[in-house]
DNA sequence: GATAATCAAGAGCAGTGCTCACATTTGTGA
DNA sequence: TCACAAATGTGAGCACTGCTCTTGATTATC
């Protein structure tokens, strides 16, 4: 049975990540400041360290906290896949992929946040690393599902020895079945996304080279989807 | 006839851009502090004012002054390339990509200045996308003559309409021999690149994922080279 | 040589993270 | 029930930040 000290504790650090996560979608990652939360939160500045022992603390409650929504609309994206047959996996990788980046361009300081640069003398502590490889998992999911399904094509290219070694033991941690040079092309999936979504978000590709980003992302993630061995729907039959 | 006030001038100007490079291979981009400049610099803080408008002004500085020695990297390793035959245009790829890891696992804050978080509130102005895009161009400067010699693979996937236009502008601007799919493949290279260099700088594979980083990077780049339709080495003749 | 542009100094404002001594509230064991 | 201890909030304070403004010194130019 709680006290409701405790629940009042509970109720002030969900208020705390609340603020935090809204201030964050107005300035930034660096900018954001504990003071302002206090602020917002009615209590002086020196009262949140009571719940906060730190800007880092802080900043840890909110990357979990954005790792675990963009975790969450990827997979429900991929959940909803309606797509039936072969298809279908190149669709769930699709919407992933597209959600992934609709997360980003709707919520750009929470992905910086994530994926950008490191907060100054912020070193991401334990909790942050399980939710931060959910959409990863998510797709290798996708792919290992695929390959069981005998959809993926087994890439045939050698891998250097300490390089063959990682992947092996990734795939025996995580009980995979994809060989271990397709989980090297799933990595490049992985990064590949990123690089995309962050040269979008971060207004990487000139200002006006693009008209239609969200066109040109698809055309992307699609060359990603035959680099890591999913068919494309018009099948040459 | 440059008068010596402003041969002093330009030579503090200098000391700036040294001292704020020196500070960032420290701090990281959004704790660089002008005052901290100041005092390295021997002056007042107030004083570096009449050199640099603004904190931005000093970030803008030192992203050209960063882009610049990346694209320099970048450019002479690939000049740098001996091979000869058909297999000149991947080596030079990875050459490429290569010296752009290396620079950024040197200095890792001016990568971040560049390819992470923008700085908050800071807008990039005109002077630093010449420089910002030099390392893509250069990319692109190898596939297209890899294509006039008629190594490249022709890809044949279609465009949608908006992104088909968008790259046939980007080959008329740039005066490209490359049909525009190709393009959109050596965009898959670019920002590919880009994730990868990212996550490992970034720290985004765990901590004790990835034993030898290099290797991997390596085989990487090899999957985006294979994309953007350059024959690996060993033929199967 | 007088005038005007340039540069440096120093004080000051508003903001930041964080600490500490202190007061108040709240939970708990005697 | 009451005293004691833990938890919570306050406000002052330190050292730092970006940036502005006034004042004084230096330097170029007419």
């Amino acid at each position: 049975m709680p006290t409701p000290r405790a629940l009042a504790r509970e109720q002030t650090m969900r208020e705390i990540v609340r603020i935090g996560r809204e201030h964050l979608g107005e300035v930034g990652p660096a900018a954001l400041s504990l003071r302002a939360v206090a602020r917002e939160l009615g209590v002086v500045s020196s009262a949140v360290y009571r719940y906060v022992a730190d800007r880092d603390a802080l900043l840890t409650l909110l990357i979990v906290d954005a790792y675990d929504e963009l975790g969450g609309a990827v997979e429900t994206a991929i959940a909803g896949v309606r797509t039936r047959g072969e298809a279908r996996f190149r669709a769930r990788i699709l919407a992933g992929a597209r959600a992934t980046r609709e997360w980003a361009v709707a919520e750009p300081s929470r992905f910086a946040l994530l994926y950008g640069t490191p907060v100054p003398g912020y070193r991401a502590p334990r909790d942050t690393v399980d939710p931060g490889i959910r959409v990863a998992l998510a797709l290798v999911g996708v792919l290992d599902e695929a390959y069981a399904a005998g959809v993926l094509a087994s890439p045939q290219e050698r891998l250097a020895r300490p390089v063959r070694a990682d992947l092996e033991r990734q795939v025996r941690e995580l009980g995979l079945a994809l060989p271990t040079a397709a989980l090297a092309r799933a990595f490049a999936l992985w990064s590949g996304l990123f690089g995309l979504v962050s040269f979008d978000v971060f207004d990487q590709y000139g200002a006006e080279t693009l008209t239609d980003r969200g066109a040109f992302f698809e055309h992307q993630v699609g060359l990603l989807a035959d680099l890591v061995g999913l068919p494309r729907a018009a099948r040459a039959s």
